[in-house]
DNA sequence: ATACGATTTTTTTTT
DNA sequence: AAAATCGTAT
C-alpha cells in the first residue's frame, strides 16, 4: 500500500485521489507535476482501474517511460500494460491496427521529417514548376506550410494567406504540390508525423465502431504538457473520453513554447468551457528553485497577459540572486561561461548539474569549440537527431530493402550512394525494379544491365555486392547482426571515401545495432526509429553509474520538463532571444517571453543571463545589439539596485 | 544528359 | 553549416 499522504503535498494529493471526471491540472513549473500524475495512475490502478484501460499522453516517449517505470515501483509490474506515449506514437499504435479502413496497408512506413521534405521536394519537380527565377519557397518551408495546416486544421490556402503573405503568388502551385504529396504518399504507404495524428482523428470520426470500441476502452486518461497539444489532439481527446469522461489534463499555459507546430493555447485556456463540469486544480509549489530564480521568472511571465492567474511559491529559501553579464562578443561570452564552468565545479557542483541553454543551436557554436578548446566535457543536444544523420539514415535504407523489396524511398537512397548513379539514373532504376515481380532478384538480373546506360555499371558492380551480402544476412542474422555485416561489406569503406570521421560514424551504427536487439523482428525495429528522437542513454541506471559527467548544451526546447544546479542562458540579445524571426508570427512576443520563463525556471541554484554587446557576424565585426527586452523589462531603476532581479556584471577582459 | 564538385545563399524551435 | 544553384567533366 501506498502512503500517499505522507508522499504528497497537499495541492497533489487533492489531485491524485480526486473523483474521476473532467478536471483540469494547472501545474506550475517545478511543482511536481509528474509525481501527481504518477501517484495518479498508480492510485487508479490501486483503486480496481484495469491498467490497459488508462491512457497516459505525454510529450516524448522517454517522459512516457519513465513515468511508466515509476509507476511500476509501486504498483507493480502491472503497469506495463498502461496504454503510455506521445499522441504520435499512441497514434501509431491504433493505425496499425485499423490501416486498412482509411486506404493503408497495416505496414505502413513513417517518414522522418527529411523523408518528407524531399517527398515534397519531388513533387515540386514532378508537378513541373519553375523555380528558376522566381522566390518559390523552399521545400523546407514548404513541408513547413503542409504540416502546419494539417496539425491547426486550417485549410491549407487559407493558411498561406494568413502566415504566408510572401509565398501567396504561388498559391495555386503550392497547393498542386501539396496535393501530389498526398497522392505519393499513399502510393508509397508511408505516412508522416502529421498523418499520425490526423488519420486517427479521421478514423474516430469516420468509424462510429472504433470509436466506440476506444471510448469505452479508455475508463481514465491523463494527459501531460496539455498546453502543448494542438486541435487535433485536441479532438482526439474529446472523442476518447466521451464514453467515460474521466480525462485529467495537466499542464502550465506559462509554458507553452511549441505553437508553430501547431500547438494551441487556448485548448488550455477554453478546457472548462469544452467539458462541462470540469473542475480546476493548481499546483503552486515550487520545489525546484531558489526564491531570488522564481522572483525573477514571476516578474518576467507578468507581462503576458492572456494566461491563468497563479502564483508560484517557493518552498526552499535563501539563495543568491541571479546575475545578468554583459560580454562584449560571443567569443567573450563563450570564455565567461567556460570560465565560470570551471570554477563552479571547484566549488563541487558536478558537471551534469551545469546546463547552457539557448533559443537556437547555432547560438552554441563558439562555446562548443572553447569548451572543446579547455577540455570541459560536453553534450549537445540540440542540432541534427541521431536517427537523422545520413548514415543512419543509410543503414536503416538498406534493412527496409531487406524487409520490403518495394520500399520506393529506400531504394533510391540506396542507389544513390554509389558512384555513377544520380538522382535521374536512380529513378531510372527503380522503374525497372518495381516493374519486377521481385527487385531483389531483378536487381541481379542481365535485364536490369542491358536496360541501363554504361556509366552506372560500376556503380551497379558495388551495389550488387553490398546487396548479396544484406539479403543473404537478413535471412539468416539476428538485425545487430545485418548492421555489421553491412559495414564491413563496403558501407565502412563508403564511409571512409565519403566522410573524414569514419570511425564515430561506424561507432554510431554499432549503438543503432545495439539498440536493434530491444526489438523482436527486423520490422518493427523500423517501423518504431522514425518516432524516436535519440538513442537516449539516460535510461536512468545507466546515467549515473556509469557515464562520465558532462555539461548540458541545449535548446530551451529540448530543456522543456528537465533542472539543473546552475543554467546559463547565452545570448539573451533581442534578435536572438526573442528571436526576430519568431517575433513576426502572431502571439510571438508572448511565446517568446514563455520560452525565457521556461529557461529560467530549469534552474535551481543558479542562473546566469549572458548577452554580447557585438552580434558575431560570421568573422566580421557585427553590430552592437540590445540586451534582451525580457531583461530590460526587469530593470525598474538601475540594474545595480536591490530592486531589480538580476545583480548586473560588466565582464571588461582587457 | 547526367553526375558531381565548387559556389552562393540562407539558417528557430520538433513529435 | 546545410541546402540550393551553378559550372564543368564525363
Amino acid at each position: 500500500m501506498i502512503d500517499y499522504k505522507s508522499e504528497l503535498n497537499n495541492e497533489q494529493l487533492r489531485v491524485v485521489t480526486a473523483e474521476a471526471g473532467p478536471m483540469l491540472i494547472i501545474a506550475g513549473a517545478g511543482s511536481g507535476k509528474t509525481r501527481a500524475l504518477t501517484y495518479r495512475t498508480a492510485w487508479l490502478i490501486e483503486q480496481g482501474v484495469p491498467p490497459d484501460r488508462i491512457l497516459l499522453a505525454t510529450f516524448t516517449n522517454k517522459a512516457a517511460r519513465s513515468m511508466l517505470s515509476r509507476v511500476e515501483r509501486l504498483v507493480g509490474e502491472q503497469a506495463r500494460l498502461v496504454w503510455g506515449g506521445t499522441f504520435h506514437s499512441l497514434g501509431n499504435r491504433v493505425l496499425r491496427r485499423h490501416a486498412r479502413r482509411l486506404g493503408y496497408e497495416g505496414n505502413y512506413s513513417i517518414m522522418d521529417r527529411e523523408d518528407a521534405r524531399q517527398l515534397v521536394s519531388a513533387a515540386v519537380m514532378e508537378a513541373g514548376i519553375t523555380t528558376k527565377s522566381e522566390k518559390f519557397p523552399r521545400s523546407d518551408r514548404l513541408m513547413e506550410m503542409i504540416s502546419l495546416a494539417a496539425n491547426t486544421s486550417i485549410p491549407l490556402d487559407v493558411l498561406v494567406g494568413d502566415r504566408y503573405p510572401s509565398a501567396v503568388p504561388f498559391l495555386t502551385d503550392i497547393l498542386k504540390v501539396a496535393f501530389r504529396y498526398r497522392l505519393r504518399k499513399s502510393e508509397l504507404n508511408v505516412m508522416d508525423f502529421d498523418d499520425l495524428l490526423v488519420k486517427w482523428r479521421d478514423l474516430l470520426v469516420e468509424h462510429s465502431d472504433v470509436r466506440e470500441e476506444y471510448a469505452r476502452k479508455f475508463e481514465h486518461i491523463l494527459v501531460d504538457e496539455y498546453q502543448d497539444t494542438n486541435v487535433i489532439q485536441a479532438n482526439i481527446l474529446e472523442l476518447l473520453s466521451s464514453f467515460h469522461r474521466n480525462i485529467m489534463v495537466v499542464g502550465d499555459d506559462s509554458q507553452s513554447i511549441y505553437s508553430f507546430r501547431g500547438a494551441d493555447y487556448s485548448n488550455i485556456l477554453g478546457f472548462p468551457d469544452r467539458y462541462e463540469g470540469a473542475r480546476i486544480f493548481k499546483l503552486e509549489t515550487n520545489y525546484r528553485s531558489t526564491p531570488p530564480i522564481l522572483n525573477l521568472a514571476n516578474l518576467s511571465i507578468v507581462n503576458n497577459r492572456r494566461q491563468y492567474r497563479k502564483q508560484l511559491r517557493a518552498v526552499r529559501q535563501g539563495g543568491v540572486r541571479p546575475v545578468y553579464a554583459a560580454l562584449a562578443d560571443a567569443l567573450e561570452q563563450a570564455d565567461f561561461v567556460a570560465q565560470r564552468i570551471i570554477e563552479i565545479v571547484e566549488e563541487g557542483v558536478p558537471l551534469n548539474e551545469t546546463a547552457v541553454l539557448y533559443r537556437a543551436h547555432h547560438h552554441s557554436m563558439e562555446l562548443q569549440m572553447e569548451l572543446v578548446r579547455r577540455g570541459i566535457p560536453f553534450v549537445v543536444r540540440s542540432g541534427i537527431r541521431f536517427f537523422e544523420q545520413a548514415h543512419v539514415k543509410d543503414m536503416t535504407a538498406f534493412l527496409r530493402i531487406a524487409v520490403n523489396p518495394f520500399d520506393e524511398l529506400a531504394w533510391k537512397r540506396v542507389l544513390g550512394l554509389f558512384g555513377g548513379i544520380g538522382r535521374v539514373r536512380a529513378n531510372a532504376i527503380w522503374k525497372l525494379l518495381a516493374g519486377s515481380d521481385d527487385p531483389r532478384r531483378f536487381v541481379f538480373s542481365r535485364e536490369l544491365e542491358e536496360g541501363l546506360t554504361k556509366a552506372v555499371q560500376p556503380g551497379l558492380r558495388d551495389l550488387r555486392d553490398m546487396l548479396r551480402i544484406l539479403f543473404e544476412s537478413a535471412e539468416t542474422d539476428q538485425p545487430w547482426n545485418v548492421i555489421e555485416r553491412v559495414i564491413a561489406g563496403g558501407y565502412g569503406t563508403f564511409l571512409q571515401s565519403r566522410y573524414d570521421n569514419r570511425r564515430s560514424r561506424e561507432d554510431d551504427l554499432r549503438q543503432l545495432a545495439a539498440f536493434s536487439r530491444n526489438f523482436d523482428s527486423l520490422d518493427e525495429f523500423l517501423s518504431d526509429l522514425a518516432l524516436m528522437a535519440s538513442l537516449d542513454e539516460d535510461d536512468e541506471v545507466s546515467l549515473k553509474e556509469r557515464k562520465e559527467p558532462k555539461v548540458v548544451l541545449s535548446t530551451i526546447h529540448q530543456a522543456k520538463g528537465l533542472e539543473w544546479s546552475v543554467v546559463f542562458m547565452i545570448r539573451c540579445s533581442e534578435g536572438a532571444m526573442p528571436l526576430a524571426r519568431a517575433l513576426r508570427e502572431p502571439g510571438g512576443v508572448d511565446e517568446e517571453r514563455r520560452l525565457f520563463y521556461v529557461a529560467a525556471t530549469r534552474a535551481k541554484d543558479r542562473l546566469y543571463l549572458c548577452h554580447p554587446v557585438i552580434e558575431g557576424n560570421r568573422g566580421g565585426w557585427g553590430r552592437p545589439c540590445e540586451p534582451s527586452r525580457f531583461i530590460r523589462e526587469l530593470i525598474h531603476g538601475n540594474a545595480a539596485e536591490a530592486g531589480t532581479p538580476f545583480e548586473q556584471w560588466v565582464i571588461d577582459r582587457d
